[in-house]
DNA sequence: CTTAATGCGTA
DNA sequence: GTACGCATTAAGG
């Protein structure tokens, strides 16, 4: 944010054509007629800006009608433009009357372009020290960019300062004019050197800074493009000057004087209700909220969006007759990439009955396709074996590309048809979870709203909630229809937003595209294959459990001279701290005497209660959570546990786990191992679990490129016992367990951001001495210091850190005023690269044993399980070794880093014994 | 019936 | 001191 408002120059001209040709704008008109889409799209480019800079001074620029100086200068100057379309030209008038209305200056000059109006104005601007912000879609403006100038561009909400422009053209802002003059304009006939674009441009740009340089080395460039430049030597200061925008424009009003004026309503309403501009007047009688702080904040994120897919009509379609069917299923098939979505009885894919399909092929052209809604007096429809066996050809036609949301889901229920997805094109979810995976939940609801500022049906708003909540099938087929095929619509909207954001950085592109997207039907087949549990080992611990709760039970109440329940931490409290007049050790934050298990650890050993409270709490987690509710959740079909890994959903990259969370399973305590023994094997097969070893530590030392700790892992050491050899200046033969204990806390203590404070903690040292262990390592690591010291300064300067495959997180709280939030936005921004880096890596392992699993195609290996740095798999008893050899070099070969990355497997006839 | 707070399982 | 999901209780409607 800067201080003083800065002033917003929109290039409304260059708005109007790129609205104009927007394909989904074109459809745009009023009902006798009157196109209105280049008027929508400016209108709503413009609501986005004030909502991006709710304090700019906003001043519209407008091309005005007839010659320029340049066509002086040059009679052939834009000779190659065809005249302005009728249906574009008509839509200039009312626009400007509206802008007019809304109170917005605007400045139509004679004689001279936009561009040129907004560079003087800019050039003022900057005079007095204002800052100044171009909104444009021309690249032609790249030249104006100072210090104290930036483009936005607000269709894309590309934003481009001085490095920006670097970035993005490969030169300064001051030699853009070169660069242009070089290149020359076909569009706007301005001649430049032949065959010379942009890469070309660059290199001599380089190597001699300006046009004059350029043209004074003519001589040296050799080849063709040398004799193009030679014979253009004459031409280019002409050039230069067509290209160079004015900044010293006679205007009739100073800056400083030109004013924003109250918004005209009645004028306002009127136009609106003339040109059918719905939203707009809806927001006018309304009342114009003003943007929040908090909307500016997230939009100057860089990731706020430009709802430019407002106002467009809907057509959906039911489909109920075979020939309309037949209709939808050419259009799709020449669509080549359609929206799709499937409408199911359950969100549990193994139980899901289809009951009807949804798609887009243009937004606002949806149709939806009911099969199986069974509710009295339901239309006949289409019968399910007739609708897939003309669909699946098109639904395993890998060339024919599919939008979904969440796409994985619609795979699970399609598999259960013997219809295997392909062509997963893209997926809205994840097109959004790259692009940023912390600005929202990404479901349908939830990005609708944020980026095409559009409130769907909700599925309780037709279905109900509750107990009472019906099943689709249930769902009168007129509501269900729009309900579908609105999502069908709203997907390809979505992806029409969203696609183009994420293409513009190729890093978050890459992520999608050569991680997450493949990764989905990977996940899939894990999801669809499922684990095996053996029920009745679970049942007899179960049972073991509960015998022993009671116990507890009995005992705790004996002391205690009364019944309580046991899990109630406040009953507890009062038992324990007032009854029992045990002192309290730790208050919770708000000031009732904790009953957390470090105090409750602290308390065991002194006094009886709480160590059965102790072990009370951690048997009937186990229980509830595990050894009675997994035996449950084995399917009927199938007799194995499918769990749903969510792609989309962590900051960091990681999967999660839920129904059941198969990467919470204990491994700690006795009773927790039992439960990974209920993991097994089927008949002839073993459980292979490998997994990843220190990678987290390992990232950190490529990531830090520090030269010890590279080292350490170069030779293969035990890193824990080399950092201790490090901090205690001891040999490694000395290093105690207590010596090694301590350097494993700091190691991951720093993996986690932490402080002296949190490792004192950990190690149960003062705090001096926690401050010198770190001390001593920093001093041995170096470059660890310097990784974490910048990341942290990155993480201020940009808002976002990035993995080693460019995943992008932001940290929204980095700019908190709250010290205690931006501290812990700082300890997530060193996390972050180190986390989600590591689960980057498994993702591509993943991919490239799927990859190989593919290949061979033998039934006697399935990868079943993903548990962050370990990988489980099901391997018949005949192949084990050779096969958990080729899966652990698949692992380690996954990515190069400066350290080996050493994959470590355990095989057995369960997950307890693989380990 | 939903939500927040607490506690605890994993990497 | 990072990242999650789930069970439970207690409070709010």
């Amino acid at each position: 944010m800067t201080q003083s408002s800065p002033y917003i120059l929109v290039d409304g001209s260059s708005y109007l054509f790129r609205a104009y040709h927007v394909p989904y704008l074109q459809a745009l008109s009023t009902a006798d007629g009157h196109p209105t889409g280049a008027i929508t799209g400016v209108l709503n480019m413009l609501r986005s800006l004030n909502k991006d800079y709710p304090d700019g001074k906003v001043i519209m620029v407008f091309d005005a009608k007839g010659k320029t100086f340049r066509n002086d200068l040059y009679p052939e100057y834009k000779a190659n433009r065809p005249p302005m379309p009728d249906d574009l030209r008509c839509q200039i008038a009312p626009l400007h009357n509206i802008i007019r209305a809304m109170g917005y200056p605007m400045l139509v000059i004679e004689g001279v372009e936009a561009d040129d109006v907004i560079g003087t104005l800019a050039e003022q601007a900057s005079a007095q020290g204002l800052e100044t912000v171009i909104s444009t879609g021309d690249k032609d403006m790249a030249q104006l960019v100072t210090e104290h100038v930036t483009l936005i561009n607000t269709m894309t909400n590309v934003t481009m300062d001085v490095d920006g422009v670097v970035e993005k053209f490969g030169v300064r802002p001051d030699q853009i004019i070169d660069y242009l003059a070089l290149m020359g304009d076909k569009v706007d006939n301005i001649p430049g050197v032949q065959k010379c674009g942009p890469k070309t441009a660059v290199k001599w740009l380089t190597e001699y800074e300006t046009l004059d340089g350029v043209v004074a080395n003519a001589d040296k460039i050799k080849g063709k493009i040398g004799e193009n430049l030679r014979a253009a030597v004459e031409q280019l200061p002409l050039s230069y000057e067509l290209a160079t925008i004015k900044t010293d424009v006679e205007l009739e009003k100073n800056l400083a004087d030109i004013e924003a004026s109250e918004p005209d309503t009645e004028t306002l309403r009127s136009l609106y209700e003339e040109f059918e501009l719905k939203r707009l007047l809806a927001d006018l009688n309304a009342g114009s909220v003003p943007a929040t702080q908090e909307d500016a904040a997230t939009a100057n994120d860089a990731e706020e969006l430009t709802p430019l897919n407002q106002d467009i009509p809907s057509n959906y379609q039911i489909i109920y007759r075979e020939d309309e069917l037949d209709e939808w299923i050419v259009k799709l098939i020449k669509s080549g990439c359609f929206a799709f979505d499937t409408e199911t009885t359950s969100l549990n894919y193994m139980q899901a009955k289809l009951v009807g399909l949804s798609f887009a092929i243009e937004p606002g052209e949806a149709a939806y396709l009911p099969i199986g809604h069974d509710y009295d007096d339901a239309p006949e429809q289409l019968s399910l074996e007739l609708v897939l066996s003309k669909f699946k050809p098109l639904l395993e036609d890998e060339t024919l590309l599919k939008i979904g949301q969440n796409l994985k889901y619609d795979a699970n229920v399609l598999n259960n048809y013997d219809i295997t997805l392909a062509g997963i094109g893209f997926d809205t979810m994840l097109e959004s979870y790259c692009f940023n995976s912390v600005a929202t939940r990404h479901n349908m609801d939830a990005l609708a709203e944020k980026y095409l500022d559009y409130k769907t049906v909700h599925f309780e708003d037709i279905a109900g909630k509750g107990v009472k909540q019906m099943t689709f099938n249930q769902i009168d087929i007129d509501k269900a229809g729009h309900y579908a095929a609105e999502d069908a619509d709203i997907t390809l909207r979505l992806h029409q937003v969203l696609w183009p954001k994420l293409e513009k950085s190729e890093k978050q592109c890459s992520v999608f595209t050569d991680i997450e997207l493949p990764l989905l039907p990977v996940l899939a087949r894990m999801e669809q294959h499922g684990v095996l549990i053996d029920a009745d080992l679970l049942n007899e611990q179960s049972q073991y459990i509960a015998t022993r709760l009671d116990e507890i039970e009995v005992a705790a109440h004996n002391i205690a001279g009364k019944s309580f329940n046991l899990s109630s931490p406040k009953q507890l409290q009062t038992i324990l701290f007032e009854e029992q007049q045990i002192p309290v050790i730790k208050k919770t934050p708000k000031g009732a005497p904790s009953t957390a298990e470090e105090v409750l650890q602290e308390l065991a050993l002194d006094y009886p209660l709480p160590k059965l409270i102790l072990e009370h709490r951690g048997l009937a987690k186990l229980k509830s959570t595990y050894t009675d509710k997994l035996p449950l959740m084995i399917d009927g079909q199938s007799g194995r546990v499918h769990t749903s890994y969510h792609q989309a959903v962590t900051a960091t990259g990681r999967l999660s786990s839920t129904d059941p969370n198969l990467q919470n399973i204990p491994i700690r305590s006795e009773e927790g191992k039992k439960i990974r023994q209920a993991f097994v094997a089927p008949d002839n097969h073993k459980i292979v679990a490998i997994d990843y070893s220190q990678i987290e530590l390992r990232i950190m030392a490529h990531l830090s490129n520090d030269p010890g700790l590279l080292n350490a892992f170069a030779q293969g050491r035990d890193i824990h016992q080399a950092t201790a050899a490090e901090i205690f200046n001891i040999e490694l033969d000395d290093v105690t367990n207590d010596h090694r204990r301590s350097a494993k806390a700091i190691n991951f203590g720093l993996i986690y951001g932490m402080s002296a404070f949190g490792l004192s903690k950990q190690l149960g040292i003062p705090r001096g001495r926690a401050q010198d262990y770190m001390d001593k390592y920093f001093e041995r690591y170096p470059g660890v210091l310097t990784y974490m010291e910048e990341t942290r300064q990155l993480a201020n300067e940009q808002g976002y850190v990035e993995t080693l495959y460019g995943r992008r997180l932001f940290l929204p709280e980095i700019k908190s005023r709250n010290g205690a939030r931006k501290k812990a936005a700082e300890r997530a921004a060193i996390n972050a690269p180190m986390q989600g880096t590591a689960a980057d890596i498994i993702k591509k392992a993943m991919l490239a044993v799927d990859a190989w699993l593919t290949v061979e195609n033998d039934p006697r290996v399935k990868m079943t399980m993903q548990v962050h740095d370990e990988l489980i798999f099901e391997i018949h008893e005949d192949i084990v070794d050779e096969v958990t050899k080729k899966l652990v070099q698949i692992m380690n070969d996954a990515v190069e880093l400066k350290v080996p990355l050493i994959a470590e497997f355990g095989i057995g006839d369960n997950w307890q014994q693989a380990h």
